[in-house]
DNA sequence: CTGTGATTTGACCAGATGGTTAAACTGTGT
DNA sequence: ACACAGTTTAACCATCTGGTCAAATCACAG
């Protein structure tokens, strides 16, 4: 489903992406990842020791996958409104492509928080600087004073809430029709992006 | 930890409720759950046949107390803005008694979306009325005309995503500060209404 | 007291699951 | 052709887990 295929070691992590994103950590089958990749279920402990192991690499990439580094986002020298723009593009554009990263980020993190914590350090992934953007963005006017980090609370909520609570949307929203759902997740990119921006607007 | 412990189903819902929402249908165990209500193992099943039906009699409730009715939720006449007020001011009430709502429904919806939808239906709960007022609002001019399924979701997206990423929140905002998380989780009431009524009040 | 039905318990079972191991296979350099 | 290291496999193991059951205990009507 994914890139190269060709050598064990990637067909494995493939395979185990796949399931685990699927069934979590705790319902993912070792048994079942190894049918995937189409191989012996013992070659999986002969590449990665266990499957706490296999599953660490795998929450490793998702999470640097999920929390980019904040250039990675930003361009430079722009009106504050074009940054919150952007930014909001950037990450519903990603959550589009992977729309399953909210509901598993959110189980595994609440199931074995300290194992998060050591995955965000390790990816140097931090706030800060978003803060200092949006405070600075507030001493020049542009928008108007308030906690930047509800701010920043408020935006990635409206983001990625949807995502994860798919299902619930998808049935008391839209009655299973998955093409409505479809649209309305299309159209939330314009929606968020005008509610925002007429939140933090002066006057 | 909650109400009468008295006769033993009683006991047995209080610990499996405990425990699934500690660890969820699948990493709930029989016997923990039997521990904590401080009874043999066999008494689970001699009260509710199996696990699931043990879980379904859980999770209906946990649903029941999520998803309440509209009526008990909005107050009759008052304007626009009050409404959204009070909703907002009742549910982040709930979600502050109950902040494991949030992980552990969206977890189970994940995992069974059909069981959940089954317990919408038996719950009798129902958007439409919801978007009912909120359409009457922009026909009276009250509030901005906009598609009022995505103001829904903005609402409900802002109040209830918090707490569902609360660990990430405490690690990512707050370095593990748990009374700084705790300050901002009580303010932030006051923010979603503030932000909210700023986006969708006219002028 | 005694009988009877409901309740409670310890022992047990079958199946599933993560993990191990020894043997077999593959390819490559000599 | 052969040796050797890396790779792959089938069979196996220990443990855990939901679930069952017969026996024991309890509560209460007669």
């Amino acid at each position: 489903m994914n890139t190269k295929k060709d050598n064990t070691e990637d067909k494995i992590l493939d395979a185990a992406k796949n399931v685990f994103i699927k069934k979590g950590m705790e319902g993912a089958r070792m048994q079942e990842i190894a049918n995937e990749a189409g191989i012996n279920k013992a070659l999986l402990h002969y590449y990665f020791r266990s499957k706490d192991k296999l599953f660490d690499a795998i929450f490793s990439k998702i999470i640097g996958l999920a929390f980019p580094k904040i250039g990675q986002i930003f361009q430079a020298d722009q009106p504050f409104v074009s940054k919150v723009e952007q930014i909001i593009d950037t990450y519903l554009d990603l959550l589009m492509k992977h729309p399953y990263l909210p509901a598993f980020i959110l189980k595994e993190v609440n199931r074995d928080p300290s194992m998060f914590f050591k995955l965000v350090l390790k990816h140097g992934f931090s706030i800060a600087p978003i803060l200092k953007i949006v405070t600075e963005a507030m001493d020049r006017g542009e928008i108007i004073r308030m906690n930047p980090q509800h701010l920043v609370v408020h935006v990635l909520s409206m983001c990625i809430f949807p995502f994860a609570a798919k299902p619930v949307i998808n049935f008391v929203l839209f009655n299973e029709d998955k093409q409505a759902t479809q649209a309305f997740f299309e159209e939330r990119k314009q929606e968020v992006k005008a509610f925002v921006i007429r939140a933090i607007s002066p006057e």
